[in-house]
DNA sequence: CTGAAAGCGCTTACAG
DNA sequence: CTGAAAGCGCTTACAG
């Protein structure tokens, strides 16, 4: 029992609301609710009994009675990041305007987090969720959520064996087309800078091994990063091309430290590449860091073709090349997809490619 | 009334749990709840029920009674720009670690939109509130909050006699600082970029009358913009220098398109500035944009001071000396105060001011 | 330690 | 159209 230096919390509740205009509970409830239909007499007492009161609806009880919170829950990987911030400004506006609240969480690309975000999310009664897995393999919690018939909507990655709506960018046929731009240049020797954290099935060698061969692979569930990376060696394939390995730079972890680590042996090497392409905002500035360290000029001694927008990249000397993903409008989709299934619209699972294009400024040198 | 087409939600619930466990449901409250005392036995059957029903705790129905949802309120103006998205995360990380859970909204720095957050968050019951208000004058609707006991902490911003927790950056001497440098290099024309929206005793050039002629400016609820165009004044004033109004740019609202907008005709005037100060992060890229476009070279053609230390600033070439607040850090000192109201500590309202640091990299010539 | 009962602030059938 | 009553899923005194 603690004092509180101001006014006490006179919290008015319906109850005396219906008190004060000489109704009952039911018909307070009626106008304040807005359901149900009520006389212009009673609903004018109400209504003025609620002004005098300052009187605001607890949300909680309603949601309590009707299973509904008008809430959407968010699992993002790191809102500070700019992909997850425009994405969750996307899926902010499409709340908004449709009068729902957000419960946002970091998950910091770790699934423990996840779990638990999402946990907090359920019991919070969230009426859907838009998550950005961590896993695409296993991911029981969610596999729980889809047979708790909670509505669900995944963005920029799959999870195997869950059949759910989903938004992502084509990111084979983008990374295919931004190396097909450097070959097109002139570019032989193309260093890519990725995440390609969590590897399965053998590693990175053993990856790019089947890349190369052509084998099938299974693309669905496969991380943006290596989703890229394949789009990266397809490029390759088809212009005739062949992948060196050693071209091929795995950062490990998302962080711009982590891509700025990885750069320098490589442009030091006997055998740099005269291109560099980026897979992400993160490696894209981690990889700038370096570049810009080792006082190595673009595009005069590498050119470069970052992925997604991001402010700088537009007024940096030279622009920057990149490939662009509609972060915002896949939020948007998101959000507007999760609303749909929460309000009982059934389809088959979607999955919504959202296109990626390319931005061509000053960052690739012709050869 | 909607099929679903997978598994129904078959929400076991306290009473479900206390039926398997052959408890009441008291006792299984009391277990799955964490309050009270129940033997190890009783409390083995319960939680063994639990498990295998799937209970999942609803924090709707035990908020309604505890009267605390262990949930946070944020108002930010929009969580797309890198200072809201770090403080956001700061704020985040403190809530997490302490259980709390963030429901996020934008204003986009218009009260109206402000209003209506205020009360989506107030319905859902938040414990609290950390709002970035759009208006330092007029606030109804957090005086309110306030005489309702609702535990409330500004960012960035005060409210003219609204005394709560507060933490903000101290504009005016980092403003004064970055400024005072570019003299000591020497640079006698100086001009400013700053949105400085909602003017008030007669708009910038009464202000800037009463700043040069050192007439008393209540500084507390000035908006940050104004405040480092004070911090801008007193610099020239100090170092003995007098103010030349048309160097004062005013974008008028807050995005790069606005600061871009404005800078070109300051160029390309007669007596164009030696230098740049720039007031925040979004005027920077306005700036830099604008700049670039025109061909302006930097620190050759022109010199430039930044604010907020963004990622892109230490690979630019050259790199950008620029005024570094702590963003995350001011999350999370807001959501820590917030947490020792919401426990009920009590002080009066205290102002964090947060340091900001001058990084010196590359952007300033000396003359 | 345990259970029966009341109640948080609403909405929802059910009668009238 | 209106009200008395029941109930959403929990927690909290109150007895035992």
């Amino acid at each position: 029992m603690r004092g509180l230096p101001v006014a006490p919390k006179n919290k008015a509740t319906i109850t005396d609301v219906a008190r004060a205009a000489g109704v009952s509970t039911a018909t307070a409830g009626r106008v304040l609710g807005g359901y149900g239909h009520t006389s212009e007499d009673k609903k004018e007492q109400v209504l003025k009994a609620a002004q005098s009161l300052g009187y605001r609806p607890n949300a909680l009880a309603r949601s309590l009675i009707t299973g509904k919170t008008r809430t959407l829950g968010v699992v993002a990987g790191d809102i500070q990041s700019p992909f997850y911030a425009s994405v969750l400004r996307g899926i902010s506006n499409v709340a908004e305007a449709n009068g729902f609240g957000l419960l946002i969480t970091n998950s910091d690309e770790a699934q423990s987090k996840e779990v638990r975000s999402v946990e907090l999310l359920a019991q919070k009664q969230v009426d859907g969720l838009i998550v950005t897995p961590s896993d695409t393999r296993k991911a029981r919690h969610l596999h729980n959520l889809r047979a708790m018939g909670v509505p669900l909507v995944l963005i920029d990655r799959a999870v195997a064996g869950l059949m759910v709506d989903r938004v992502a960018t084509d990111n084979i046929a983008a990374a295919e087309h931004a190396v097909r731009h450097l070959i097109a240049a002139g570019h032989r020797r193309i260093g890519i800078v990725a995440e390609l954290v969590d590897e399965d099935g053998g590693g990175l060698a053993a990856f790019l091994d089947r890349a190369i061969a052509g084998d099938p692979i299974e693309t669905e569930t496969l991380y943006p990063s290596w989703q890229r990376l394949l789009g990266y060696v397809r490029a390759h394939r088809i212009e005739g091309l062949s992948v060196d390995p050693r071209l091929t730079l795995r950062a490990g972890s998302y962080s711009a430290q982590a891509a700025q680590a990885v750069v320098p042996s490589l442009m030091t090497a006997a055998e740099a590449p005269t291109a560099l392409f980026t897979t992400d905002g993160t490696m894209s500035e981690g990889a700038m860091r370096a570049l810009n360290e080792l006082q190595i000029s673009i595009p005069g001694d590498v050119s470069i073709i970052c992925f997604d927008d991001l402010d700088w990249m537009s007024f940096h000397r030279p622009g920057i090349t990149t490939i662009s993903q509609p972060r915002l409008a896949m939020g948007e989709a998101a959000a507007r997809m999760l609303l749909e299934r929460i309000r009982g619209e059934e389809y088959p699972p979607r999955t919504v490619l959202m296109p990626a294009e390319l931005i061509e400024r000053g960052s690739v040198a012709r050869l």
